[in-house]
Order: C-alpha cells, then structure tokens, then sequence
DNA sequence: ATGGTTGCAAAGACTTTGCAGGAGG
DNA sequence: CCTCCTGCAAAGTCTTTGCAACCAT
C-alpha cells in the first residue's frame, strides 16, 4: 500500500495527517521485516527525534484497528508489526534472526469450509505462519534484524 | 497425552514431580479451552490455594520448552496455553468468548515445499490459525470462558 | 476556533529474578 | 543429603492513561 493512499485512509477514518504519524508509517513502509513498538521507535527515532514512544503504540493501536498494519507473533512471546500488503497472506518466520518474509497463495478455503461446517464456527479470517530458519541463518551468517537500528 | 506420561517426560528431563506441578498439569489437561497464566493460576488456586502465581509462569515456560503445551494467541495481543494433543494442530478461535477448538489435518505440505525452496527457509514448524465467533456466540449467548473461573 | 494529537510522567499490567526455607529423588 | 523447587517480595519490562499544550483541519 502507498503512503497517499493510507493518507486518505486515516481523513475518510476521521484521523488526522500528522508528522509522527506519517514518519511511522514511513519507516513500516519501508521495513519489510516485522517490527516490534521498541524496534519501531528507534527506527523513527533516526529520522524524526521528536517522536514520543508513546505516539509509536497509540499509532500501532490506529493502524491495526484500520487493518492497515498485521500484527505478527514470533514465538518467544514477543510480537511484532508489519505492514499489510492488499491481498491476503501468511508469514515465514526465521526464529534466529527474526526477519519476516510475507508469501501468498495460501488456499485453506477447504479446510476452512469443512471446519465451519463441523464446528459451527463462522470463519472470518485465519493466520498460516511457518517457523523456521531463513537462508542466512542456516549458513551461520547472522543478520542483525533483530537487534539493529539500521533503517532498511 | 495423560498425566502419567507427562510426569515420566518431566523425569526423564531431570525435572521433578511436585504437587505444585501436578496441579497446574491437572487443570491445563481438564481445560479444552486457552488459559492464559492469570487465569489458570485462579483455577489452580480452587484446587489447591497454596500455589503461586510465580511457579504457575515457571511451570508453564518449562512445559512450553518441553514441548507439553502450545502458546495460542488470540488476536487482542493477550495469549494462552493449552496442552498440546500428539499430533500437529491448528486452533479455531473465537474472538468474542476466547475459545479454543483444535483441529488436525492441516495437511500445508505442498506449500511448506514451495516456499522451502523459493526462499531457502529451512521450515521447522507451523501455525494454522482461524479466526471468527463459535457457534454459541453467533447465536447470541455469551460463554463465561473467558472471565469465568469455573474449573471446567 | 475546536477537537483530535502529542509528549511527558505516572500508573497499570504482565512477567522475571533474588533469596531463604522446604521438599523430591 | 543434595539439589532442585517454591513462595514472597521486588525488580524489570511492556503498554496504557491523565493531562496540559499543541496543531491539523
């Protein structure tokens, strides 16, 4: 999704336009990995000191009651946020270094129809998220997503 | 899995059996639904008010690396624990009371292969989630799982 | 102008840790 | 008997809230 668009998103919302709102979703735009509020803040930090912690938390809250941000559990009880693409999708999770790789494609429509049917759930949506290891954690190169401040 | 393997895999481990721990498996075991470490400390306390919250996170973060029980979270960034059946799982939620259904025969292999091989993951795990309201809750009546301390 | 927003500080919720006494193997 | 375990209290971490000043519209 492109920045105008989530610009007219928050007005047609009743949100305001602000700087620190549109620096964090600057850098979620721009950070294909998940990002958890601290990781955030510090990635704003860089380009606008002036935003407050608490801004990054109340902004995260706004996003994803929008849906424009999906939150997304790494396993160690700790979550981060990444930002939605259009279509729906699921997430391929390096538990060593933390990166987040979006993939779509993931067609669970029969499974899906035959749970609501035997459970009487009404299904509205479902998470499909693997664990594992991305290449350059098997090959014992260790990305620094999880801990870096770098901005991309 | 029954109490009595759960309590040969804890010595097999070098953990001990204590009462405290035995308790806490007891009311995971008896509960189809998520409990989060809050609530299942309440539910400890009606069978035996002597254990603390304390050892209820301990017990749960070893059973967790044990592999006995399976961190469900349930969309408002709260979670759960819920003991974990023999075979790979997914879990039907319902996001208005908080229960927990699980399901077997997510078959994603085909797409774990996909994905294994256009992005070098090497995937160790994954998690098939649903989301939406259970029949109950559709149909209007609220179920007390979620505040309620009922120990079954 | 005016009502949503922000940053600060503080409170609140949740989880982990230090330690002395106690209990399992 | 030795080591692990427990409960308490305290500390630590993460997130939310109250409030006065500020700013987008």
């Amino acid at each position: 999704m492109k920045l105008e668009e989530i610009k007219e998103c928050l007005r047609k919302s009743g949100y305001r336009v602000t700087p620190q709102r549109m620096a964090i979703i600057r850098v979620m735009l721009a950070s294909p990995e998940h990002l958890t509020p601290a990781t955030l803040y510090k990635k704003v930090s860089l380009i606008d000191p002036q935003v407050g912690e608490v801004t990054v938390y109340r902004t995260l809250n706004m996003l994803e009651s929008l849906g424009l941000v999906c939150l997304v559990h790494t396993g160690d009880n700790t979550h981060g946020y990444i930002s939605r693409p259009a279509e729906h999708h699921g997430h391929l999770i390096c538990s060593e270094c933390g990166k987040v790789i979006n993939f779509t494609g993931c067609d669970v429509s029969g499974l899906e129809k035959r749970l609501a049917k035997e459970t009487g759930f009404v299904i509205q949506n479902h998470r499909l998220d693997f664990y594992g290891k991305c290449r350059d954690c098997v090959v014992g190169r260790r990305a620094d997503s999880k801990t870096g401040v770098s901005l991309y």
